[in-house]
DNA sequence: CTGTAGACTTTAGTCGACG
DNA sequence: ACGTCGACTAAAGTCTACA
């Protein structure tokens, strides 16, 4: 069907991981700091699962970024991925 | 514990019609525009399912709005749950 | 025009364990 | 510190049809 669903859930897990990286956090930093499990923070961050809103505000409240702000990098990647194909 | 669960749900969906309505849309013209199904259309705006990010970007198309805009109206609200309980 | 109800398939999300 | 496999429960998502 609409193939988009595979972009979003990959670029997704690119950003994840970039801005967790970014602040020297390990996965488990991160899943104790979401309450979440650590083995599906990585599902994420390789595309292989794409998390709710949710979760993804849920994820942000541990990088102390804000929802908003995730999404508008993942808007930019999804247009950038549209223009080059 | 806290259902944020419900929380995003709901918010979801009330921004989704709020949008859809401000347009003039019926259901049934943006389930055509964006290629899903009407009854789905309902169910998110009632908050019975949650919507995938990147089915929130199929609906974001077919309003023609940016889904960067329509996380940050989400957001928006969610602050305001949380302030008020 | 909208909400809901089945019945159904796919996927998210949790958990323990292993390389 | 990360990926994945397996198994499971819950929810997403599709579609038809009725009030």
């Amino acid at each position: 069907m609409s193939d988009p669903s595979n972009i979003i859930k990959q670029i997704i897990g690119k950003t994840l991981k970039a801005i967790r990286l970014k602040q020297g956090l390990s996965q488990e930093d991160l899943a104790h700091e979401c309450d979440v499990d650590r083995s599906y923070i990585s599902m994420i961050e390789v595309g292989r699962n794409e998390p709710s809103v949710t979760k993804i505000f849920e994820l942000c409240k541990g990088l102390k970024i804000k929802p908003s702000d995730f999404f508008k990098l993942v808007e930019g990647e999804y247009e950038k991925a549209r223009k080059n194909g």
